[in-house]
DNA sequence: TTATTATTTGATCAATTAATCAAAATTTTA
DNA sequence: TAAAATTTTGATTAATTGATCAAATAATAA
């Protein structure tokens, strides 16, 4: 179990082995969201996964590793979580709607998973020093092309007007983000409400013909 | 020069005391631009200003309160960049349209100090360990103050139709923030695209009667 | 069973951290 | 000028970091 993963996706790790992983990345979520990532040292996740230090390195090849696994797992969560709901409706202008709500959902059934996504996404760097927020993950991505596969949809359906659909992503995406990362927006108005007025903007701004 | 400004906001400080702390959280700036908030430790700060990290130290109680006196100078620039140019038109409309382009426009004209920003922002926490992003500064609060003004000033004329204001406000600043800390889109869309599409959108969403 | 392999720990490593301090250098004051 | 106050440094502090290693433990295979 010295090697980290290089390429081999699926490999010959034991059970044991593969359970003790996922028990560190759980207590690696749980520190980043009590702590945040500047205090997340291996020693604080070690402590909150009762194990020691020397495990970790013994499972994970180095912090960037652990990271790395860890927010492919968040990704691979929420990214499965949101296409799987929106795949129920038929039309653009439903699809629309429920990827809204279940982005906004995620984070009101899963607070801590959100906050450690967030500490890692806006503080974690790759090895060369790259900015996490910089790079755009395969798992982030496909969220953001199925986004954009429905407002294409839509627009070529004629459910929606005319508009720039890198921007309307963007537009949508930065409502979501916004409401996962701003406290101050969160104190003031709630997840449904939330959810339904953005139903409502978001609605008027793709120019839905009822 | 031993105490940390506690209440005195403006403080009998010589000129040089002053004009140190300057050319520091210059070097600050610098160093959490290009190579993040978890690296910026003081000794890359004082490498960048060409001074001992013991002067740091003698100018600032500690590495808190020079992030916080970054943070305050950093959100003031902005904030009255952006006010200054909201301030020239008159109606509603023309208040929102200059306020997202100038939102935007100053990431593009202070691109080192805007990465600063982001990074204090999102990794940064108060001695309590609250996160900045959760904190909602006075002068971030000015910004998204001004900006519920138009709304409200938009609707009470009848320029604006009818919306959920704290929401709409969300939806703005989360639109302008992704085009801040996104690249992903930095790439496909230029400044000034992104700038009107945006406007277009929101004025749209706002439900303006041309 | 015994031998082999996998897992886990405690001790330890060098590196870096933020911060302190006495002494030196500089500037200001008298 | 000389004295006093301010500014700056280099050395040092204790604490923590991520990582390594040999030895101990547990699981598996023969």
């Amino acid at each position: 179990m010295k090697e980290a993963n290089k390429e081999p996706k699926e490999s010959k790790q034991s059970f044991i082995a593969e359970a003790r992983r996922e028990q560190i990345v759980e207590a690696a979520i749980k520190t980043l969201d009590e702590i945040g990532y500047v205090s997340a040292s291996l020693s604080q996740i070690a402590k909150r996964a009762g194990i020691s230090t020397a495990l970790i390195s013994y499972h994970f090849a180095d912090k960037y590793d652990l990271m790395n696994d860890l927010i492919t797992r968040l990704l691979e969560q929420s990214s499965s979580y949101i296409l799987e709901r929106v795949s129920r409706a038929d039309t653009a202008r439903e699809k629309l709607r429920l990827f809204i709500e279940a982005s906004l959902a995620y984070q009101g059934t899963h607070p801590a998973r959100n906050a450690a996504l967030l500490e890692i996404i806006f503080n974690g760097r790759t090895p060369e020093n790259i900015p996490y927020y910089k790079l755009g993950d395969d798992d982030e991505e496909l969220v953001l092309i199925e986004l954009k596969r429905i407002l294409s949809e839509g627009q070529q359906s004629g459910e929606f007007g005319a508009f720039h659909i890198d921007v309307m992503a963007s537009v949508i995406q930065g409502a979501i983000g916004e409401y996962m990362s701003y406290t101050g927006i969160t104190k003031r108005v709630d997840l449904e409400t939330y959810a339904a007025e953005l139903v409502s903007i978001v609605s008027r701004a793709v120019g839905i013909n009822i």
